[in-house]
DNA sequence: CGCTCTATTGATAAACCTCAAATACAGTGG
DNA sequence: CCACTGTATTTGAGGTTTATCAATAGAGCG
């Protein structure tokens, strides 16, 4: 692959500050993908066989329960691996991954990315440092779904998004990722009438406002102090 | 160290299938110490220094949040691995680890496992392996906590404690993990009112019994389709 | 302009928590 | 071995939160 690919992958969380053979062979490597539309990347339950790359779009990381309720583990934004789990052997997904802004993605098989990691330790380590951001997140939002009303988990989930894909506006700040009602609830452990009233309460007070799918802030501060608020 | 020592970590997750060069360097570097009562290992929120390797004995990994209610992330026992969070800069532990068996541990300091997966890949993917197997099991209680009913998620802890930590006697299965009914209630995000209630159900329907903090299950295979039971 | 999917809102019910009080239990020191 | 003390557990009553159900309104899409 040419040299924008590899300095695209050198902004990386996993490729950061690898040697430039290192790259190379990576870049050499990877295989490219379109995602369209509400495509389905994966399936919860296949086999684990591709890590991703998302070079632009959106994904989320979906689970479903033996009743068919769903909960969202994760959005996958661009620049983000997804599937990691594919570097153990004889692994399955764990969630389904579905394409919720087009976009495309990079992929490595499993083979490709252990030789990569036994080449080149430092890909391993970066993964290792990955998976660990995502462990310490989802313990988190353990803790929350387990200690938490349901105000005030939307409230910090509203607050995570802010931070992590928060665009300033002249209204307010824009929360870049297409969320509906029922899946702020599925994100957060609730239903989508609760998530519906209490969004209302807080269009109501003109802390927020919805407009097709799109949460725009109009006031951070009175939501993230609410959210943090221990009383 | 010594060769004992050396043989002991060939058989845990994260040395196993190593050269016996890398060994006997992780066995050098390691330290030990021992683990009393009700000690803390470490806090939440402190520097996150060292790896530990549990030799003998019991931790829980509990998470405060700012009301002061407790959540047990996930128990360690003999032959695991915790903290390997401290591989990253500049990390603080995110748990805080409370012995509840005594034993002793091995420990590595950060700068020392860093390297260590440097040059030993192998460990750095055994590392990658570990962290992402805990991350599918959080996960999934994430789920469950998310969309199951009490009940229910008691069922599935005792189901998974069984097939972790299940030891057959003449009566049945003993946990052998010492609980208290708050521990089942900070591990299932409920309160221990409830879990009491759940647990007397269970009692009194003969598909349990409880000494002394350790569970006994008279009846895994009622226990357990009803965890199953998706109606 | 109709059709479908999403959101809102009220009424009701269920699950679960909180509080209070009583009981059982384990560990301790005599 | 026993009494004592503090901790853990049980259980009832009552209240709160949240889910469920039903009906309506609205928004985007072809």
């Amino acid at each position: 692959m040419n040299a924008t690919e590899r300095n695209f992958l050198e902004n990386t969380d996993l490729f950061t500050g690898l040697p430039e053979n290192a790259l190379a062979d990576a870049a050499n490597c990877a295989k490219c993908r379109k995602l369209g539309g509400r495509q389905i990347l994966f399936h919860q339950g296949d086999p684990a066989e591709h890590i991703f790359l998302l070079r632009a779009g959106r994904l989320k990381l979906v689970q479903y329960n033996e009743s068919g309720d769903e909960v969202i583990i994760r959005y996958i934004g661009p620049n983000e691996f997804t599937a990691m789990v594919s570097v153990l052997e004889n692994a399955v997904y764990p969630v389904t991954a579905e394409v919720i802004q087009s976009g495309e993605a990079l992929f490595w098989d499993r083979n490709t990315m252990r030789r990569l990691m036994r080449d080149y330790p430092g890909i391993a380590v970066h993964a290792l440092e990955m998976v660990l951001k995502q462990l310490g997140e989802i313990q988190e939002r353990f803790k929350e779904v387990s200690t938490e009303i349901v105000e005030k988990r939307i409230a910090r989930t509203l607050a995570r998004f802010i931070r992590h894909s928060g665009i300033k506006t002249a209204e307010g700040i824009l929360i870049d990722i297409p969320m509906s009602r029922k899946d702020l609830a599925d994100f957060t452990g609730t239903t989508f009438y609760t998530v519906s009233r209490v969004m209302s309460s807080w269009e109501r007070s003109q802390w927020i406002r919805t407009e097709n799918r799109k949460i725009l802030v109009l006031n951070p501060h009175a939501l993230i102090s609410f959210a943090e608020d221990f009383a």
